[in-house]
DNA sequence: TGTACATCAGTGAACGCGCGTTCACTGATGTAC
DNA sequence: TGTACATCAGTGAACGCGCGTTCACTGATGTAC
């Protein structure tokens, strides 16, 4: 180590500690917004829920509205990293359509239910926060296209005449109805589906409907 | 008039004034969120724009949010009174629910960008604030309802198994994208037709195919 | 028709509360010799 | 291995700003006799 003054690895002090800090913080921000808007979350509020003060906060965010940006970028990194190893086209090989859009819509519902406070505190403020809106988009148009590839490679079974545009024009109404019936709904509201997997099956006849895709059994 | 004097046709003074300005100061807040949100204007500003001061603001509205509350509600009315005079069956009779879809969604989609600012920030709030959820779910379930008796009324058209509760979800699915691409989406979102015409066209495609009501006409 | 009074509509400076943000400090951890 | 020093992580009381809300007041409009 001696041997060279000028040249070291640079590993910093205590980074692990810091940033496991700064997890913890991330994490009790998005459990109070189970409950809770933004706005009504104080940044006391979040630091006594993870045991910490309010400087703990500021020593590892800017300010409040980073850490909420902060919680956004760690929630899209995770969608991005699922969607591609889910949507990967070998694990699909051999499904039809149906299928795809069976499970990935029951996903989709399962996801938003879990995560809905952050899901709709991120998406009331995209509209504003022009950074938060792009990196929602991106996101989006992520998923647009990998889903694309695997439903454009059986083009047999769609109708709709113009199917690339139809795929993530159907995504998008997919990602409208949850954000109606789970972000800014409560269970028993009119015309919404009870139960979350009834709201799927629903939800995956009016995509595939919409796509003009044949389902082989009825009901 | 001396004649009765305990009986008297009770007119309260200069109520005809008093309801022109808390109307002016609805018009304001109205305006003024179609560039910000709620939380971002001020009482100040309201009063500014209506001609104002301050006071006048508290003299017509118990409290800024109250302003709000008032504002929901006369949206409501409207948008229920032309609902009624609009969905009414004999204007639609001999139509066939092609026709009837078409007008409807294009008619929404306008509407929906018109008035995007109160419609977002009555969206936002419906989830935390329960007399705003009910008033709107008060609506929609007024305006399903309306569309059922006329779409029901032409059974042979739809092909989904249970056309009653269809409609409902239908309606669901249609007003979850307009919220997705008008109230918090931008022109330009990917998979979003950029133009209106263009959106309400695939929106109503999209809402017939889920109903599986056959188009005559291709493209 | 005039006079005296009551009520209503609206003003705007001043107040005060809540919450985000700062900052002087402590204790723990790492580094140099 | 011990000592002295530097840096990092975190504390929490105090600050201060912005904005909703109040309230003593003015002028206009209506009412009684």
């Amino acid at each position: 180590m001696t041997e060279h003054p000028h040249f070291r690895w640079v590993r910093p002090t205590q980074q692990a500690r810091s940033q496991q800090t700064a997890e913890r913080l991330l994490d009790s921000a998005e459990a109070l917004l189970a409950h809770k808007c933004f706005a009504d979350v104080t940044v006391a509020d979040i630091a006594a829920r993870a045991g910490l003060s309010v400087g703990a906060v500021y020593s590892r965010f800017r300010d409040k509205e980073a850490l909420l940006h902060r919680l956004q970028e760690r929630l899209v990194d995770e969608a991005q990293m699922t969607a591609e190893v889910t949507l990967d086209p070998e694990r699909w090989a051999g499904a039809s359509i149906v299928e795809i859009a069976d499970e990935l819509i029951a996903f989709l519902v399962e996801i938003h239910r879990e995560r809905s406070g952050v899901l709709r505190e991120i998406l009331g403020r995209a509209h504003a926060d022009a950074e938060m809106y792009e990196r929602r988009e991106h996101l989006i148009a992520h998923i647009c296209r990998l889903l694309s590839v695997l439903l454009l490679a059986r083009p047999e079974q769609i109708r709709h005449p113009h199917p690339e545009t139809a795929v993530d024009f159907g995504l998008r109404l997919v990602f409208g109805l949850l954000k109606e019936a789970i972000l800014f709904g409560t269970p028993r509201a009119y015309g919404i589906p009870p139960s979350d997997d009834a709201l799927a099956r629903e939800l995956t006849r009016a995509f595939l409907g919409y796509l003009g895709v044949e389902r082989a059994d009825a009901d």
